[in-house]
DNA sequence: TTGAAAGCGCTAACAG
DNA sequence: CTGTTAGCGCTTTCAA
């Protein structure tokens, strides 16, 4: 392999190769000048530790696992980039992958996954986190990890968590649109087994009381959190006899979809309807106009995961954390058309 | 770590660890009596081989390394799918990271990228793929790769390649707009230190030159595979005395750019100006109208590439393979308006 | 503060 | 066809 291991640096450095090993992982008994020496060494032949060899012998492979089951690309590489950050930050390596997270074997699953590459612990995105039952059994295996979830506070289930509260920005979304002075407004739902879509629901449905406006069962469409079922939703949103003057998708890929479906009818947003996303992927600054939306910082909130699941593994105690993504109004949203001059379809 | 190992796994059986080893590997020189065995044993056991051990004492890790040093995240989940596809099929690990394309030491990193993790090879997609001299430095290491490039046709230079016809799609789109009657067409190009920049440039001009309509300085706009950069190029084309009927955007990032910046104008897309872009990615298709592209699919020629690296890695010849991104047509191109009924812009 | 010995779980190289 | 012996490069004992 022609690789520099250990000894040859203890060899060249005149000590033994415990003590190079104590030196490249930091551990302070070792006195300032060997240090010193060993350091020289080290640099001098280029070293650089085998991290299969290290995590064979040790406990772990000073790695961790980051699992995700969702379709949404932007969403995978913001998190990637996340997770990279505080890995690279505290020298530990990345391994990702797509699971299934309705799988019954999930638990297992992650298991093997673990055990295979003696991974140090794991980082679970949504829909993965949300598998309590799973992640009960993960925990008997005595396999750290850290979860992400959608919800107001910090559940104190005593699994550590990093908690997105989407209410409060869906909240947000809908209070500015009610603001603007918007009262019917269609609301295209995401997947039903994402937490998000439920807890965004909510946002929903707690500004309309807030602000008294009664809540429309024809106003509110289901759907997964795809394009096509934002296109169809807003479609049969605006067949309606009575259609809304602003529509608030799940996400911003459904946004866009609704988007589409207004700007395929013959209507000008945000002239005729106001449209709102939920995410701020490049989807909403790439659309014209651009949508308002709500920014959900992947990238920030798994960092934040990632940290906390290393300190763990370092035997720290964490606290959970919490963040409320931000709205971003832009310019798909706007006052609605006074009555008497919105055009006229069909 | 209550993790079986494969002397647990012998002990069982009533044989040695080596065989085992020789059934889990699948070797052939195994009764098929004491296979039945060992198997029955491994399942009864539930036993997995450590990664780790396995790749620490063999002569690599069974796993690869897939480089990029892209901005794109479809493009980027796109290679993963492909990697992950070929890397599960064949039980190789896989371990994705950015990269700097252009740091002068990249050859050295990649080295120490795969020797720390004993990676069995790399898979270069562009525009890593394209730094030659650190491609002929990392040969030098013995670290075998294959890498994904823009090019007409095999370079023949010796290194394995999965080459994309940049040049013959970009032909196509351009004498796609040609045929339906456009001859001011406007070009956005991409990032200069991507060859693929380079090949869709010459395939726009061989396209005009074949069909005699001469090349206009005016219509090529420079810029980076950035939405703001098509924005403004689009802007810049627009503004022009003599418009283009038609712009080609080097990508989907560009032409959703270029679309943005007619929506902004006022102007209807087909029916002021045709925009077509590159890659099919899902911009592509969530735009409205959505766009006439190339389908570039970057998970099959990644998958390709990986499969030919495992391929090299056990021994085999591996020939070369092209692919060349298919037309795609679709809302965003269409005949110019005859000239008298131009709308009259400003 | 340092070092020597043992071993992590597996495979390579040789025997039988 | 199967088993034995030695490591892979590091960390964990435990002793000096």
């Amino acid at each position: 392999m022609g690789s520099v291991t250990l000894d040859d640096v203890a060899k060249l450095a005149g000590v033994s190769a415990k003590t190079v090993s104590r030196v490249a992982n930091d551990e302070r008994s070792v006195r300032p000048d060997t240090r010193e020496r060993v350091l020289r060494a080290i640099e001098q032949l280029d070293y650089r530790p085998n991290l299969l060899a290290r995590g064979l012998s040790g406990a772990h492979a000073y790695t961790i696992g980051l699992l995700y089951d969702n379709p949404n690309a932007y969403y995978i590489i913001s998190m990637q980039q996340g997770a990279l950050a505080a890995c690279d930050d505290l020298h530990f390596g990345l391994q990702m992958r797509p699971c299934n997270s309705r799988s019954p074997a999930l638990a297992e699953e992650l298991r093997d996954f673990v055990h295979r590459s003696r991974l140090s612990g794991l980082v679970l995105t949504t829909p993965v986190s949300e598998r309590t039952a799973s992640l009960r059994r993960l925990a008997t295996y005595d396999i750290p990890f850290v979860r992400i979830l959608s919800a107001a506070r910090d559940p104190l289930d005593g699994f550590p968590c990093v908690y997105v509260d989407d209410r409060d920005a869906a909240y947000a979304i809908v209070a500015h649109l009610l603001q603007l002075g918007h009262v019917r407004i269609g609301f295209l739902q995401g997947g039903k087994h994402h937490h998000a879509s439920a807890e965004r629901l909510r946002g929903y449905k707690d500004a309309l009381r807030d602000y008294g406006v009664p809540l429309r069962k024809e106003l509110m469409v289901e759907g997964d959190y795809v394009f096509d079922d934002g296109f169809r939703g807003a479609r049969r949103l605006l067949d309606l006899a009575e259609p809304p003057t602003a529509i608030f998708g799940c996400n911003d890929e459904i946004a866009a979809g609704a988007l589409a479906a207004a700007q395929s009818t013959g209507l000008s947003v945000p002239y005729d309807v106001s449209i709102a996303g939920f995410e701020d992927s490049p989807f909403s600054r790439h659309s014209w106009p651009p949508l308002t939306t709500a920014r959900q910082r992947a990238d920030v909130i798994v960092e934040c995961a990632t940290r906390m699941l290393i300190a763990r593994i370092s035997g720290d105690e964490v606290d959970n954390a919490g963040f409320t993504p931000e709205l971003v109004v832009r310019g798909s949203t706007a006052p609605p058309r006074p009555k008497s001059r919105r055009r006229n379809r069909r």
